[in-house]
DNA sequence: ATTTTAGTGAACAGATTGTTCAATAACGTA
DNA sequence: TACGTTATTGAACAATCTGTTCACTAAAAT
């Protein structure tokens, strides 16, 4: 890819994220987008339809590195598919999140944090899918397979946003420990 | 209220709620909204400062109306308080849902039901702290509180959400079942 | 019957959107 | 280096949308 066009697009992510952080994406106009990244209207719209389409490529930018680094990490990451704790991959994405790979923390504590946390869970779901023999022998019987990849996946990022919005105070193990707790609730006295 | 009031407010909130259900939130113009529920320009703007008012007052109203018919009920609802299973207070707000009360599912249902998951489900948290007692009985020692209410509040809204994505085939009695398997999780072949 | 309040419709400035175009700058390649 | 290609620019543009104003009419409350 040209470099322009790469440095242009980086440019535009760079200041929307910017925004993002500090006001409401309704309220973001392609103009101050723009006057951020210091690029020209007709570049904006040379590389977006329009906002919603900008807001849908940064998803899916965001989630898909870190997801796909995750499959298909080769080297790095593949120990983790041939480690049997299940609990293995979620602690894996907790402790990439810690690391605040790509600033993503901003965007889902952000006002905005609906529209990141969407992505977030499908991508999970896919991942668990992929992953399912590990879950589904957790799963109570009496319960649809979709709606347990469901739960699992929303208890995930259910873990996630509490942690964010209390501080990260806990270590990406108590976090794990916790979303697993939960998903496998048994009371100890009893 | 003025009598007039009511009215007009009514009318807006019934065609904000058809647009809504046909469209995406962004892309719904005040223009559209006044045409639908057929009042002047000036009169919208008589009642909400603007479409992101609206928005609010809209959630604040469909689900208040709920919550706090569960809460004030007086007679209709204060048996589900003095009885003991605490699935009963799920059971009941299935129920409600599954008459569609105030056409709410459509909005649970449609494009933009982020905005109102997230209001459903401060509702809920809300209601449970209210109803702790009963509930903190089955949580896991090592979990902190806030963790487990925004955990049984998150699984209930995906709950639902499950539901209505899946045609709402199952009654209300299954889904609190799933519900609870979902929370209290045991492998019953064990 | 009178006063108060709500709704009307048109008109308005200001902002935003998405497009166009000719001119310029940066790119990759031979 | 010189070349053709491609991205960016800035300005200008119509079209739309926003939120406000105002004089007027209709409905409500007293």
């Amino acid at each position: 890819m040209d470099r322009r066009q790469k440095k242009t697009r980086e440019a535009i992510f760079n200041a929307f994220c910017d925004l993002l952080s500090k006001k409401h994406y309704n309220q973001i106009t392609v103009g101050e987008i723009i006057e951020r990244a210091d690029v020209g209207r007709a570049t904006f719209y040379a590389h977006f339809e329009t906002k919603d389409f900008l807001l849908k490529e940064l998803c899916e930018e965001l989630f898909c590195h870190i997801f796909d680094a995750m499959e298909e990490g080769g080297e790095r990451h593949k120990h983790i598919f041939e480690c049997n704790a299940p609990s293995s991959v979620f602690l894996h994405l907790l402790q990439h999140l810690q690391r605040n790979d790509r600033n993503i923390l901003h965007l889902l504590i952000c006002e905005n944090n609906e529209l990141f946390l969407k992505y977030f869970k499908d991508n999970l779901k896919l991942l668990i899918q992929k992953q399912l023999p590990r879950f589904s022998e957790k799963k109570p019987s009496a319960l649809p397979e979709s709606f347990w990849i469901n739960h699992i996946s929303a208890t995930f990022v259910e873990s996630v946003r509490w942690w964010i919005e209390n501080g990260m105070k806990e270590s990406p193990e108590t976090i794990s420990e916790y979303f697993l707790l939960a998903i496998i609730s048994r009371k100890e006295s009893q």
